[in-house]
DNA sequence: CGCGAGCTTGATGCCGATCAATGCATGTGG
DNA sequence: CCACATGCATTGATCGGCATCAAGCTCGCG
C-alpha cells in the first residue's frame, strides 16, 4: 500500500484514517462529495478508536472533544434521571453519528456505549468547525446530520407519546430494517444486537412487554424469532401496524 | 429616530428589525454577543412576520426558507402520524428558535402553530449559512442552539418514556416555570398559553388525566388551579415528584 | 342570555407493569 | 465431559394506572 496520500505526511502514516478512502462515505457525514471534496475532508478525522462491548465511548459528563463517526460495530446511546431510571434515546450502526448532544454545554450529556465490539473515527469538533467555514458543503452537510436528529428524535417522541406496545415494536423493527438495507443487509433477516431489556428502555416498554409481543408477531406470522435472530416474514403487517390502518 | 444603520438603505427604514436593538438580545441567537458583533448580525433578520392565534408560522411540508425567532407570543410545534395521531413536540416561547427540523429536508417536518397572536423574526437559513462562515461566534451560537434542541428532546423522551403522568406534568410546569423567570416572570404565577388537550398531547396523557393531575396538585397543596391560571405553592414539591424520591 | 369550547369529575375497562417461575444458551471449573 | 452458575428470554397470573365513556360545569363571547 503506497503513500499517495497529499501534503501531510504524519497522517500518511495512518493511511486507513481517511474518509476519502472509507467505505462508508456513501452513509457518514461526506455524502455526495467528490473525490476533490474527500481529500480535502481527510483532515478531519483525526484517528480512530476501538470501543470494546459493554465499554463507553463517552458518559454523562464527560467534556465535550469531538465528535465520533461510527466505523463498525453497534451503540446504544443512554440518558438517565437522577432517581436511576434510564431512557435509551438510540442505537447507532456504521456511519452514524455520535455526540451532538455535547457541542451545547461542552459536556456530554447522555452515555454512549458499544452493543459489540466497535471502532469509530474520532472528529475533533473544533476541526469539524473550522472546517465547516471553508467549506460550504460540509457545513450544510453537517447542518443536516443535526436537523435529521431532531426530526428522529421527534419521531420518537410520537412513538412514545401515542403509540400502543406493538406499534412501537412495529415502528422500531422497521426502522432497524431500513437502515440495515441502507448498508446492503437483507430488510428480511436480521441479528439484534441489544437486549430485550435495552429495547424495552428505548420503547417506553418492560423488557417482559416487548417479548410478549416477538411472541404476539410470531404467532400472526408476521416474524419468526429465535432469541435476537429475527426473520421477518411479513413487512407489510409491520408497516399496517405503525400506521394503526388496523384502528 | 435618525438613520445610523450601515450600507444598507432598506433595511436602514424598517430601524426596529435588528437584533442589536432587541430586548431579547440576551436570550436568542446573539446571547453573549459584543455591540460591534451585533451590528454585524443584523443583516440577519430580514424582516418580522405576525402570526395571529390559531394560524400555522409553517406546517408539514412547506419548503424551508427560514429559521424564525420567536420575539413576541407562544407556539406549539406539532408533528402527526399517517393515520391523524399527533405529538406535541414543543412550546416556544419569546427568544427561542422555530424551523431547525426543515434543514434535514429542505422541507419543514411539523406544524408551528401560534397558541396566541405572535411576532417572529424571520432569519433566512441561506443568510446564516453564509454569515456564520464568516463569523466565527454565530456559527458556534448555532450549534449550540441545535445541540441543546437534540439535548432537550432526550429529556422528552425520558419523560415519556419512563415517568408517570404526575412526574410529567410537574416536569412540564417546572420547566415552563423556569424559562419564564429567565425571562422575569414570577415563578409562580404562570397562565397557561395551551389546553388541557395540548398539554395532554405533548405529555402523553389524554386531557382527562391532565384535569385530574391539576386537582391532584391542587389537593395536595401544591398548586392553586383556577382553569388556565395556575399559582406554585410548592415548586420544592413538584421538583421531588420529577426526580421520583417519592418511591 | 344562551351557546359552545374547554374543563372537571365519576364509573368502568383495558393495556401494560409487576411479580414469579421456568426455559434456554453460554461459559466455567471440577 | 458433566455439573452448575449466570445472563437473557419466555410465559403465566395478578394488579394498577391511565384511557375511555359519559355527565355536568365554567366562563367568555356573540
Amino acid at each position: 500500500m503506497n503513500n499517495h496520500a497529499p501534503v501531510v505526511p504524519i497522517r500518511a502514516a495512518e493511511f486507513k484514517v481517511a474518509c476519502s478512502n472509507c467505505n462508508l462515505r456513501e452513509l457518514c457525514l461526506p455524502v455526495g462529495f467528490s473525490e476533490r471534496e474527500l481529500d480535502r475532508l481527510d483532515s478531519l478525522v483525526a484517528t480512530r478508536r476501538t470501543v470494546h462491548r459493554g465499554e463507553s465511548l463517552f458518559r454523562t459528563g464527560d467534556s465535550f472533544e469531538s465528535l465520533y463517526a461510527v466505523r463498525t460495530g453497534f451503540f446504544k446511546t443512554r440518558v438517565s434521571s437522577e432517581d436511576g431510571r434510564d431512557q435509551v434515546t438510540g442505537f447507532q450502526m456504521a456511519g452514524e453519528l455520535l455526540g451532538l448532544d455535547g457541542i451545547g454545554s461542552d459536556h456530554h450529556t447522555c452515555d454512549a456505549v458499544a452493543l459489540e465490539d466497535s471502532q469509530v473515527c474520532v472528529i475533533p469538533y473544533g476541526q469539524l468547525e473550522y472546517l465547516s467555514r471553508e467549506f460550504t458543503d460540509l457545513q450544510r452537510q453537517f447542518h443536516k446530520i443535526m436537523s435529521r436528529e431532531i426530526v428522529r428524535d421527534h419521531g420518537v417522541m410520537l412513538l412514545l407519546g401515542s403509540m400502543r406496545a406493538e406499534e412501537r415494536l412495529a415502528a422500531f423493527l422497521l426502522n432497524l430494517t431500513n437502515r440495515l438495507q441502507a448498508r446492503g443487509f437483507s430488510p428480511s433477516s436480521l441479528v439484534l444486537r441489544m437486549t430485550r431489556e435495552e429495547i424495552g428502555t428505548y420503547l417506553g416498554l418492560k423488557l417482559e412487554t416487548v417479548s410478549r409481543c416477538f411472541s404476539k408477531f410470531q404467532e400472526d406470522g408476521i416474524l419468526q424469532v429465535k432469541q435476537r435472530q429475527i426473520q421477518v416474514l411479513d413487512p407489510a403487517a409491520l408497516q399496517k401496524l405503525v400506521n394503526g390502518s388496523a384502528c
